[in-house]
DNA sequence: CAAATAGTGTCTTTTAGACACTATTCG
DNA sequence: CGAATAGTGTCTAAAAGACACTATTTG
């Protein structure tokens, strides 16, 4: 490796060096067909998983491994936010979070209640490190990823209804979305398998899924 | 200050951490009308202005060092783009990149050709360190501010004419934009100053201003 | 006057939204 | 059959695009 030195003869070394945390709002659908994001509790509050960045790994490494090690869930597709960078933002010192977004599929977090809870996110209560302001960008993120496509995130399985898209893009948006032009959109951007759904009132659905992406 | 010790009891300052730099794309309007990125020249190759984030300073700070330094430009206004976060993307050991992007008035830049050069977007040479890939995305994100508003980064003077500001939009856009729809979508979001243009061949034209932001 | 530019009016095409109607299933 | 849901067709309103025409200046 090679030693950098600046105009005045310092190595990289001697300059002070933040310590580098991330933090994930991951997003799903709860049981009543909410947006919801998920909160570690800790002795004294609750709050957006996280953990610090360990050398060698990138940031998306981190974020899986807090979730995976946090929630047991594997497999996300972690994407950047925002820095935040005020530097007394955190008491324990000089610390910059990298913000990220996360989705899971609907209905696959199974939760110890002791440690992590769902929360709608628009009853989100008092959360510490503006944290807020993360899931409020993790929400506009995964609104922008949802308005034009079906399911870019996988939420629902891999076989799914009309139906079943509109609730989660319903959900997704957090207000009612025509059922005509949602149609019209989305039909053409998905397969029919020729299945139909049954064993519910009304007529018999076709099932789709999404094209390879 | 408190001092954090994590499971195993060691304090933040136990841990490695990364240095942590910022690198902006500069983008302005050069005398060709041609959207172009400002490279600074170092002894072995040409790439986006940079520094390193110093303790106390804010990333948004750390940037316009770098520039006020480099290119002698003040007052901007950087939005982070992302993180550049391979462990092995800097031979100088572990930096993370955040990097920005910054819009300079059109025709403001004072260069110092040893230092600095622009450079038209589409002709980007090589540049090292993923920065094509910070230019190619700092190109994106300007012109999505430019779709729907006149001139948020303020890249014409404060009066201008519909003329201008379409010149402008193309420019940012890189394509042609119809005239038409162009004005139905701009004029409504200016204020006619009641002037007019003067000097030049064809019909004087009315002269806008910017609304409050 | 010719060339160049600004500004307005209007027509067409496309898209979004609303809504009605038919089809098929469960209970 | 009635309630619920799926799917299709059609009408209307709004937006985007194309284009022609008029207006006013310079040279």
């Amino acid at each position: 490796m090679l030693i950098y030195r600046d105009k005045s003869g310092k190595s990289l070394d001697a300059y002070p060096r933040p310590s580098v945390a991330v933090d994930t709002a991951v997003l799903t659908i709860n049981e009543g067909g909410q947006l919801s994001v998920l909160l570690a509790k800790t002795d004294d509050s609750v709050r957006l998983p996280g953990t610090f960045l360990h050398q060698g790994e990138t940031l998306a490494d981190a974020v899986m491994r807090s979730l995976s090690e946090k929630v047991g869930v594997e497999g996300l597709s972690p994407t950047q936010l925002r820095v935040f960078d005020d530097p007394h933002r955190d008491d324990r010192g000089w610390v910059l979070s990298v913000a990220h977004l996360d989705a899971v599929p609907t209905g696959r977090l199974d939760l110890d209640d002791q440690i992590a809870e769902l929360c709608a996110v628009d009853e989100l209560p008092d959360v510490p490190y503006g944290h807020d302001a993360i899931v409020a960008r993790a929400v506009d993120a995964l609104r922008a990823e949802y308005v034009d496509r079906p399911d870019p995130r996988c939420l629902l399985p891999a076989e799914f209804t009309l139906r079943n898209l509109h609730a989660l893009h319903e959900a997704v948006a957090g207000q009612a979305l025509a059922r005509d032009t949602f149609r019209r959109l989305m039909e053409p951007q998905l397969i029919a398998t020729g299945e139909f759904s049954a064993g519910v009132v009304g007529k018999p659905a076709r099932i789709f899924s999404r094209k390879e992406q």
